[in-house]
DNA sequence: GTTTCGATCAAACGATTGTTTGAAACATAC
DNA sequence: GTATGTTTCAAACAATCGTTTGATCGAAAC
C-alpha cells in the first residue's frame, strides 16, 4: 500500500474507476442482493475509495440505476433486433412460437456469453430483478422494457390467433416468468437432492430443455374457463 | 401510552406476543424482504417492545426460521397427504401429469385461503425465498421438503415414462420454478402493460391458467439433445 | 511557475442496525 | 403476606449504514 503511493498502482490496465464500481457492484448485487450488499463491500472489491461511489454516481440508489442502464439498452436492442430479423426473413409467413421464443433465448444467450455485455452475472441480476423489483427500479425498467415485451407480445398474439386476449396474457406472463427464473440460476431440486443432472447456472443447457417447455405450454389447448374453478 | 401504563391494554382479544411478531413479521418480509426489515419496523407493526423479538427469538435470523416453520409443516403435510390420497385412489392405475400437478397447486391454494396456515401471504413469502434463498434457510429449507419434493418426482417419473432421467429433472426443475414463481405475485406484464387482463394475486385465477401450461410443458416430445447445442 | 479543476483520499458525520441490560410489572405458588 | 419465575419496558450498547467534508494529489491550461 504505502509503497506504491507515489508511483502508479502496478497493476498492467487499471480500469476507469466507474467502471471498476459498477461490475463490483453488478456482482456484488447478484450475490447478495441490494440491501445486504454496502457501499464498503462494493468499494472494498472495486479496490476504491469508499466515497468514489457518492462522487461519480451521487448515491448507492444512482448506482444501482447505473449498473442497469450500463447493460439494458444493448440486451433490448438486441432481442429486438433479433425480432426484427425473424420477422423479416418470415415474409408473409407468420413466425412460430417456437422461432420467437428463441429469438429472445438467443438474445439472452449471446448477452449471457459476452463478458463486455455484462455476461452470465448480469443475465442473472436482471433475472432476479423482474422476481422481485427494487422500488428504485419500478420506473426505469418499464421504461427499458416497455418496447421489447410490446412487440413479442404482438408477436406471439398472430402465431396463437386461437387464444383470447386474457389467456394470451396469462401464458405469455408464465413464458416470460419461466425464461427469467431459469437464468437467474435458482435451482430448487439443487436444494433437495444434492446428486442431480440439472446444471441451472449453464444457460445454454438452460435453453436447449427451456425452449420446448415453453412452446409446449404457449401452444396448448386453450382452457376451458369455468370448468373447475369460480 | 402514559395513560395506559398502569392498566390492561385497551384492544380486545391480545394475541400472544410471539404470534403478534411472527404475523408482523411474516407480512413485512413479504413487503420489504428480510433485509430491508428492521426489528423495530416489525416490533412497531406488531406493537410489542424492542426486546421482544430478541426475548422470544432470539434473533432475528431465528426469527426468520421461526416464520418458516409455523407454516412449512401444515404445507409439505396437506400437499403429501393430498398425493397420497390421489395414488391410492387411483388404484392400479398410473395417476397422470395433469392430476399430480393439480394436487399440488391444490395444497398451495387451499393454504393461500386460510389465514390461520398462513394465508396468500405466507405463500408469496415460500415463493420469495425459493426464489432468492436467504443463506439463514440454506439449511432448514431442504429438510422440510425433501420429503415433498421426492414423493412428486417419483410420482412425475412414473408419469412419464419416455423421458429420460436428466430431462426429467430439466422439466420437474421449470415447473416448480413457474409454480413457485407464479404464487409469488410478480406480474411481468404489469410492469410494462398498464392496462391488463392478468391478476396475478389471485391465486385461484394463477392455478387455472398455469395448471395446463405447466402439464404441456412437463408432456411435450423429448428434445432431441445434441440437435443445436453442444 | 502559477492557476485551475476533476479525482482521490482519510476521516468523520448523523442515522440506523441488531442486540443487550437492569429495573419494573406481572402472574403464580407457597 | 413473601417468594419465585416470566414477561415487558425504556434506555443504551457497539457496530455498521450511506453520505459528506476538506485536504491532497495530478495533470492539463495559461
Amino acid at each position: 500500500m504505502s509503497e506504491a503511493t507515489h508511483a502508479k498502482v502496478a497493476d498492467a490496465r487499471q480500469l476507469d474507476t466507474a467502471t471498476r464500481i459498477l461490475d463490483a457492484a453488478e456482482a456484488l448485487f447478484v450475490e447478495h442482493g441490494f440491501e445486504a450488499t454496502s457501499m464498503r463491500m462494493i468499494t472494498q472489491r472495486a479496490e476504491v475509495n469508499l466515497a468514489a461511489v457518492n462522487y461519480h454516481f451521487g448515491s448507492k440508489d444512482a448506482l444501482f440505476q447505473g449498473v442497469f442502464t450500463r447493460r439494458l439498452t444493448p440486451l433490448t436492442q438486441l432481442a429486438i433486433a433479433n425480432l426484427e430479423k425473424l420477422e423479416r426473413d418470415s415474409g408473409n409467413q407468420v413466425p412460430s412460437v417456437d422461432s420467437i421464443i428463441s429469438v429472445f433465448m438467443d438474445a439472452a444467450l449471446e448477452v449471457s456469453r459476452d463478458p463486455k455485455r455484462g455476461g452470465v452475472i448480469f443475465v442473472r441480476l436482471l433475472s432476479r430483478t423482474f422476481i422481485e423489483p427494487h422500488p428504485v427500479l419500478r420506473e426505469t425498467l418499464p421504461r427499458h422494457y416497455a418496447e421489447l415485451v410490446g412487440r413479442f407480445t404482438a408477436s406471439l398474439a398472430r402465431a396463437l390467433p386461437h387464444l383470447n386476449e386474457v389467456e394470451l396474457q396469462w401464458r405469455i406472463h408464465f413464458a416470460f416468468s419461466a425464461m427469467f427464473n431459469a437464468f437467474a440460476g435458482n435451482n430448487i431440486l439443487r436444494l433437495f437432492i444434492p446428486k442431480n443432472a440439472v446444471n441451472a447456472k449453464d444457460p445454454q443447457m438452460v435453453a436447449t430443455y427451456l425452449v420446448p417447455f415453453i412452446v409446449s405450454g404457449l401452444t396448448a389447448p386453450p382452457v376451458n374457463v369455468g370448468r373447475s374453478a369460480m
